[in-house]
DNA sequence: TCTAATGTTCGATGATAATCGAACATTAGA
DNA sequence: TCTAATGTTCGATTATCATCGAACATTAGA
């Protein structure tokens, strides 16, 4: 397969990073890829079809947030962390962390009437 | 003129708030507002007619970003720093550190041969 | 009461993006 | 060599959004 195109460092952009962030798939994407460490589209289970989930982890890998290494028919996904923060120090952690916050509020705070 | 809309600190939403952000146009405007304190539409020189600024406050409002203040035949617009404290602690800040980062490199290192 | 200033809202337009199913490409393994 | 597994790409559809000009609403001030 075609090798995929992944920007450069210095080419990443702060508005199309927060932008790929902006989708609650892709975010939870990248929540959980932080965690793994590196992984196949696969092991992500996700309520879309699998030529979405392409094209959101293409969306993720053209703004510069993920790197796809290739193995065999598998293509494993991982976290860009270093160029982020090189390129925007704290940003990733500090996204994610809110977004851990409001995921956690919601969990441990249900509606009590509902 | 009408009561515009401004969501209450609790609704604010991560992915929108993001979403917003992530517009050059937007950004600039956030950024602008941090400085300045408060502003009103006018006197932030931007290269669009007056409705398309309306849209882009409104997106900025109704994520929680901005708040607007009716004062006259001005609407004085304002961050909700605290608010976005509170909900995404550290979140607007760095995001406007790496924009300054990035809006400050581009002017500091022009291209040599262009 | 007029008029000017400041924004908002409306309607239209063009661009971008999310989603899906189908077809295709690559690789591993039987 | 066939087949299965894993994704990507393509085409179509639908929805959302950025942009503009025009009309409207509100307020201050002459």
């Amino acid at each position: 397969m075609k090798a995929l195109h992944h920007p450069d460092r210095s080419d990443l952009q702060l508005t199309s990073v927060l932008y790929a962030l902006s989708d609650p798939i892709r975010i939870r994407l990248v929540a959980t890829l932080v965690k793994m460490g590196e992984g196949s589209c696969g092991c992500l289970d996700l309520p879309i079809v699998k030529s979405t989930l392409s094209h959101h982890m293409r969306t993720l890998r053209e703004s510069g947030i993920i790197r796809t290494r290739i193995q065999g028919t598998l293509r494993l996904q991982s976290i860009r962390e270093e160029d982020l923060e090189a390129r925007f120090p704290g940003l990733l952690h500090t996204v994610l962390q809110a977004y851990e916050n409001s995921t956690g509020e919601a969990a441990a705070y249900p509606l009590p009437q509902e």
